[in-house]
DNA sequence: CGTCGCATGTAACCAGTTACATGATTAA
DNA sequence: TTAATCATGTAACTGGTTACATGCGACG
């Protein structure tokens, strides 16, 4: 199911965290390639959470700042986990606005098609540079077994996503041309 | 953007047709792998788009089912759609639960990590096999050069992905299997 | 002393899904 | 005659985003 309620007991099954440092683990942690969460769906979710003791705030510890909340799974939690675990994961959704607009290069300059693959191939590029620092110092967290199985998935991806643009990228800059000359 | 109404509008810049075959080429045609929409969205948005001009019913031709309503893009239409188009892409969004459930392979048994490896694994198989069949004759449409270029992308990085599983597939595997023996 | 990162929370809004209601056509 | 596929549409819901409101702490 993976809906936010969901992903947050699953950040905290790893280790306790704030709120805050939830999103952080979707945004830049290991969860950033599959899952996503608002401060606006995070907070609702944690307060749901804590109300049917799944979570409990542990007391903001040595001297951390006053008012953060650290939530920590309880037992209950972890057999909520354990049941969403257990039925068949929902299908992957991806929506690529990017691939949507290489669909139409023939409408496009041949110009702007060009800018647009080669800032993708810097995203890319970026991405598997933060992606490999990671693997080598525990970049986030202590980075267990599943977790390495994960990040190589997400890895060998976006590699060849890399790899196809680089590869490839002359030709759909030629679509482009090619269509701009017949007009 | 690619909102609904703006995903229909491109389906109907390469070619006519209805809603319910606009939903066929989110499902299994060309916008499968990045696109997706329901009936729920997809009437209400041509309903809008008709609304401002953007496309209109071409009256159902040459004994085709009455009441089936093909839509047509107008100058309009295209005009609006090259004006999205025009405008940097969103982000990619990827939700995977699947890997949402692997993050958590030692809170599993090893049966069941093992069963849902080898389903995505079919299931890439079949996926990359229909889009095989969809390079050599033309299965849906007229399989423009960027539609080729798409297509290609999907491929690849849909083939890294399986290839991926089935190098590593066992080491996921013994995650779960070394987490029961310790415990 | 200002601004950036940390930190929590709420309320309005919205896009899209689910479920429902309906019916024709085709192939077993 | 029954089931599957084609075909359109609406209404209720829901999950999540955006924007707002607020404030502390550290660094320069």
């Amino acid at each position: 199911m993976m809906d936010v309620k969901t992903a947050c007991l699953g950040v905290l099954a790893l280790s306790d965290a704030s709120g805050y440092e939830i999103r952080k683990a979707f945004e830049e942690g290991p969860f950033s390639h599959f899952a996503e969460g608002a401060f606006g769906s995070i907070y609702p979710a944690l307060k749901q959470l804590e109300g049917d003791g799944s979570i409990v705030v542990r007391g903001t510890n040595n001297g951390e700042r006053p008012g953060k909340k650290i939530y920590r799974i309880t037992p209950r939690g972890k057999l909520v986990l354990l049941d969403s675990l257990a039925q068949p994961p929902a299908p992957d959704r991806y929506k690529s606005d990017f691939l949507f607009h290489l669909m139409f290069a023939e409408f496009q300059s041949a110009a702007s098609i060009e800018a647009m693959v080669e800032d993708r191939i810097a995203l890319y590029r970026a991405m598997l540079a933060a992606m490999q620092d990671c693997s080598g110092s525990g970049c986030h967290g202590p980075l267990t077994n599943s977790h390495a199985f994960v990040h190589g998935f997400g890895l060998a991806v976006y590699r060849a996503a890399l790899d196809y643009l680089e590869d490839h990228k002359h030709e759909i800059v030629a679509v482009s041309l090619q269509a701009h000359h017949d007009a």
